[in-house]
DNA sequence: GCTGTATGAATGAAAG
DNA sequence: CTTTCATTCATACAGC
């Protein structure tokens, strides 16, 4: 698929053309280099959807190895897989759906929609130890989803959510200038 | 960036999306006009960070005058935009901790950042009245207020992008096993 | 060369 | 307040 591939940001500013951004050492967009992103996909395909902050820190450290990267990029990656796979599927579904299959489906259909599926082309490989690399640490993978330790001890009485939708304004407009003396 | 950005919401047609009863020509989603988002932005580096109610609702009807907008995005606003800097000034540490290689070799570009982080070019000019406008309604406002003074920093920092790890990694040991302590 | 598609980045909205 | 979902914008790259 993403073969093609090639380093982080060199060439930039090709596709110039109309602005030409003359950015030339400044690119602006991350571009993964095949083998970040190789690891990434192994990474989700191993189970890993919403790292937290030290997964993502951690990866983004790994990861710089094989090219200039930083967290939000890693961050925004899974946000990106995530929702396109699951946009993905959702079309898919909709799709099957709309064209209502025929015959029946020898599965039932409940909540069979909402651990990982992956599409038709996976021979499967649920994780177990997500061994990417040639690590050779003691064992223990340890996939550890969520793992967050919620502290919320805020009990702070906030009043919000007073919106009166629905009563629009139709006032004379007053003074928006800020007049911080 | 561009400023070219479209007024607030235009698409009359096709909304589709949730085409059911309630339909009507709104759109789905407030888009925030420049001078709504410059003005709101001036707000929050004033050092409004959580409007309470009226004061949303005020904002709400001030900013409707250059475009369509309800309370409710205020609010949402306000509170994505305070998590947002608040999550990017942690990425950004990080980032910056990770790569301060630091070698004899001085900077080639410097600036390596991405866009935003553009408007810290102010004083700290700690507000001490923040009258955004003449309030003047009832005394239900006037409840002294509850101004978030500036440097509120609480702390947190246990399950969001809280870079704050050790050296425990320096070199790229090709590992990505998550190790939580 | 322009156009379509894949995807990084941003952000409104909402759930927890 | 924190975290996630959904939609959209912007851009890199491939195909025509």
């Amino acid at each position: 698929m993403e073969e093609g591939m090639s380093g982080f940001c060199f060439r930039s500013a090709s596709v110039g053309g109309s602005s030409g951004s003359t950015a030339g050492t400044k690119c602006g967009r991350w571009n993964p280099t095949t083998e970040q992103v190789k690891l990434l996909t192994e990474l989700f395909r191993s189970g890993l959807r919403t790292p937290s902050t030290d997964q993502i820190q951690k990866i983004s450290t790994q990861l710089s190895f094989y090219g200039k990267i930083e967290s939000k990029n890693v961050f925004y990656w899974f946000q990106n897989h995530k929702a396109r796979e699951r946009q993905k599927r959702r079309k898919v579904s909709f799709d099957e759906k709309e064209t209502m299959v025929r015959k029946e489906n020898t599965k039932v259909c409940s909540t069979q929609n909402f651990a990982e599926v992956n599409q038709v082309s996976e021979p499967e490989r649920v994780m177990e130890t997500l061994q990417l690399f040639p690590l050779n640490s003691f064992g223990e993978a340890a996939e550890t989803e969520k793992l967050r330790v919620h502290g919320n001890d805020q009990c702070r009485g906030n009043t919000m959510f007073s919106y009166t939708m629905g009563e629009q304004m139709e006032h004379p407009p007053l003074d928006l200038r800020l007049s911080f003396a």
